[in-house]
Order: C-alpha cells, then sequence, then structure tokens
DNA sequence: CCGCGGGCCTGCGCGC
DNA sequence: TGCGCGCAGGCCCGCG
C-alpha cells in the first residue's frame, strides 16, 4: 500500500480503533520479515498502553507506555486490517503479527511480500537511529518549500524523478505520486535534477502537496486487493493522469501527447512526452 | 560521496 | 487449463 497517503490513510483508521488500549496480546506468527522482526518484540510490547499513533515518512511510529515506540513499515505490499472483536478475525495466510487490545480489538499486519519492518525503538531515540537520522522533511510541512527544494536539487545529478524518490531529499513520495506531480508540474522525469530553475521548483512544490493533499483526501489509492483498515477502497488510482497509463492520450487540456513508459533506476516511470519538458 | 543495478519475496495477469 | 514470464506502491547493499 504505501506512499505517504496509504501510510497516512492506515493511521486515520488505527487512531480511533487502538488509541490509549493496552495491549492485552502480541502474537508473532513468524520473524522473518526484511531485517527480522526482534526477538524481544513481545517482551518489548506486551502489556504496554498506545498513547499516540504517528508517521514519520512511510513509518507508522506507534508510541506505547514505558517510553518504546513500535515502528512498523508496509514495504510493498504490507496491509493492516482491524477487527472490533478479535472473535470476527479471518486469518489470512501472510497475517505476520497480531496486536489484540484490552477492548477485543484485533490489528492484523499482514505483509506476502515481507518488505516490510516491524520493531521496537527507545522513544526518545528512534529519531537520532537510522534510517530516521538522515531523512528529508516531510512534504506537507513548510520546510519542504521551493526554496528548500532549489538548494537541495543543485547538488544532484540524477534524474529529477530518481530525486524525488530519495528519502533523504524529501519523504514520503514513491513511485506513483512523483510521476503524478511531474506530468501536473510539466516536467520531464528524464531531466537532470540540477538542471530545474526556481521557477519550475516554484511550481512544482506546491503541486506535490495537492497531489498528496488530494490522494489523502481520497482514502489513498488501492491497486491490486489492497484495502483500508476497515476493507473499504481508497479511491485515488482513479485519478491517475499518467501512472499505469501507457497508451493513454495525455490528460492536460491542449496536449495531444499520448503517455509513455520508460525504465528509471530499475523503476517504471510514466510521462507524456509531448507537455513534460 | 554519488548513482545505478541487483536483490529481497510472493502473487497476479498476460500470452502462448 | 497450465506454465513461464514480467511486473508490482520500498528499501538496502555493494559496486564502479
Amino acid at each position: 500500500m504505501p506512499e505517504l497517503p496509504e501510510v497516512e490513510t492506515v493511521i486515520q483508521g488505527l487512531k480511533p480503533a487502538i488509541e490509549g488500549q493496552f495491549l492485552n496480546n502480541v502474537i508473532i506468527n513468524r520473524y522473518d520479515l526484511r531485517g527480522g522482526i526482534p526477538d524481544s518484540f513481545i517482551q518489548d510490547t506486551h502489556g504496554s498502553r498506545i498513547t499516540h499513533i504517528e508517521r514519520r515518512a512511510k513509518y507508522i511510529i506507534i508510541n506505547l507506555s514505558r517510553d518504546i515506540v513500535i515502528i512498523l513499515h508496509l514495504g510493498m505490499s504490507g496491509s493492516v486490517r482491524i477487527y472490533k472483536d478479535k472473535n470476527e478475525y479471518v486469518p489470512r495466510k501472510h497475517d505476520h503479527a497480531l496486536f489484540d487490545c484490552e477492548s477485543g480489538t484485533r490489528i492484523a499486519f499482514e505483509d506476502p511480500r515481507r518488505f516490510g519492518m516491524l520493531y521496537t525503538a527507545p522513544a526518545e531515540r528512534w529519531q537520532a537511529q537510522a534510517p530516521f537520522n538522515t531523512m528529508g522533511p516531510e512534504p506537507l510541512s513548510n520546510a519542504f518549500d521551493s526554496s528548500y527544494l532549489r538548494t537541495a536539487l543543485k547538488k544532484r545529478t540524477s534524474p529529477i524523478k530518481s530525486a524525488l524518490l530519495d528519502q533523504k531529499l524529501v519523504v514520503g513520495l514513491g513511485n506513483i505520486y512523483v510521476c503524478e506531480a511531474l506530468h501536473r508540474a510539466h516536467i520531464n522525469p528524464l531531466r537532470s535534477a540540477q538542471s530545474l530553475n526556481q521557477s519550475e521548483c516554484d511550481v512544482l512544490v506546491p503541486i506535490i502537496k495537492e497531489v498528496l493533499n488530494e490522494a489523502i483526501s481520497a482514502g489513498g489509492s488501492t491497486l491490486r486487493d489492497h484495502k483500508q483498515t476497515d476493507g473499504s477502497l481508497g479511491y485515488f488510482q482513479h485519478s491517475f493522469r499518467v501512472y499505469g497509463q501507457e497508451h493513454a492520450s495525455c490528460s492536460q487540456e491542449k496536449c495531444s501527447g499520448t503517455i509513455i513508459r520508460c525504465v528509471q533506476a530499475g523503476r517504471s516511470t510514466f510521462y507524456c512526452p509531448q507537455c513534460q519538458l
């Protein structure tokens, strides 16, 4: 599921369901995610109260009493399901972790490809450790403005597409929203990052915020069978103008171009060669 | 230091 | 129907 809007949608589902609750029981079905769930995970979390859930980049940070945080990343294929009553739980093959609360609510973390991450860290230290200590600003924060972007891009020789995917430059963006933002900003994804001038950055920054905000409002994007925490579907995938739209005609007004797909750094890029210059 | 390519996994849809 | 292939929203590592 996971670019910023999808992670944000998951958190909005989790908050009312489990904030303030005690974790009665934590069940780990398998520990061998990418990176591995630490052996001490259950001991670290069992019996704690969930005080506050927040997002940093594409990570879900679950603050617990006893000054511990659970750090959860959904990888490429991770999702979270909420059951008001654990007796309604329907097991799925790749449910790696279950979190049972005192209220009877059960949270299931499923991740078929196991690219996700689940571990704990001390509350006062997690921000100072990798990967958080080298992350760029949140794209929806005031720190991410056009002068910051212009300065950051000046040092980059890579294509603008790759630069925007680099979480050290700005966090939260993934393949979909980078493609969509560059299309709306009429910027060719193959151009070198440092070739963007100030006025192009002035255009791009608000467009990145706009695309992310629209996607959050739509409940994120549901690709393949991924759903929100309550089982409903996100809708933003219907608003994609370039992502997955190879051979379609460009949606920009007065543009007669056709969307093409190419590969950059091993990932698909979709763009309109006619209006993205 | 930087940028790229490969690897990590499973599942799905496509063409034959 | 069955099978192999290419593809997938992220991130880390090692190489040049």
